[in-house]
DNA sequence: ATTTAATAGTTACGTTTAGTAACCACTTTA
DNA sequence: TAAAGTGGTTACTAAACGTAACTATTAAAT
């Protein structure tokens, strides 16, 4: 009836990455700092998403807002030492999708 | 404008890992096969939604569902080869999880 | 013999979340 | 001065999720 197995931290962890388009922000992030249109471009998330996304990792404390610049104003995302360490993970699942997820892409209707 | 970057593959993995609870049924899985009430009562998921899972995890070729026994007709559901390879990505989370998750479970309302 | 419980789901419905599109304020470039 | 880029917000629609109730089958309990 009621629940009684499963690590707290690893549900957590779970609903992380589970939370539509975290792991791909995170992913983008790998490569090092980047602005906000560069991840909708390179994701093909929508502004709003990634604007409440990108809050909901910083208060999370994985993603870190910074603004550079004073005219133009350079406002940078990059990952904190908690999100770096999601590399490995990651890493995995992408060596998993080269071996196992085979390229046709949705057979076209 | 548009989208070059990002390996299919990966997008596909990550989308497979995104849905929800799919990353819990694959973690309950890789114990060995279960019991469909079982994987209700383990991660704490609705009827609906575990038999919905079970059905595209199926189709993914991930998860693989058996009948055994004549009179009581057990279901069983395990995991694949495929299904069973994703054990990595969660150990590493799981890793993570225990690195960078604090136990503080929603400050209690 | 009939009720109760367990298994393996399905159906109906309401709420949340995600997606689309338009817009805004500011700055720079043409 | 108009157009384009950046970093978002607001409003609306569509899809996903959660809850609860229900079904069919079998088995055990009363």
């Amino acid at each position: 009836m009621n629940r009684t197995e499963l690590c707290p931290r690893f549900e957590q962890a779970v609903s992380l990455l589970s939370r539509r388009w975290n792991a791909l922000i995170i992913y983008s992030l790998l490569d090092g700092p980047s602005r906000f249109c560069e991840v909708t471009e390179t994701i093909g998330i929508s502004n709003r998403l990634l604007s409440e996304r990108l809050k909901e990792l910083e208060t999370d404390g994985i993603v870190s807002r910074t603004v550079s610049g004073d005219s133009p104003v350079r406002i940078q995302y990059s990952l904190t030492e908690k999100g770096m360490a999601l590399l490995p993970v990651l890493q995995e699942l992408e060596s998993w999708a080269t071996k196992w997820v085979d390229p046709a892409p949705e057979p076209a209707e």
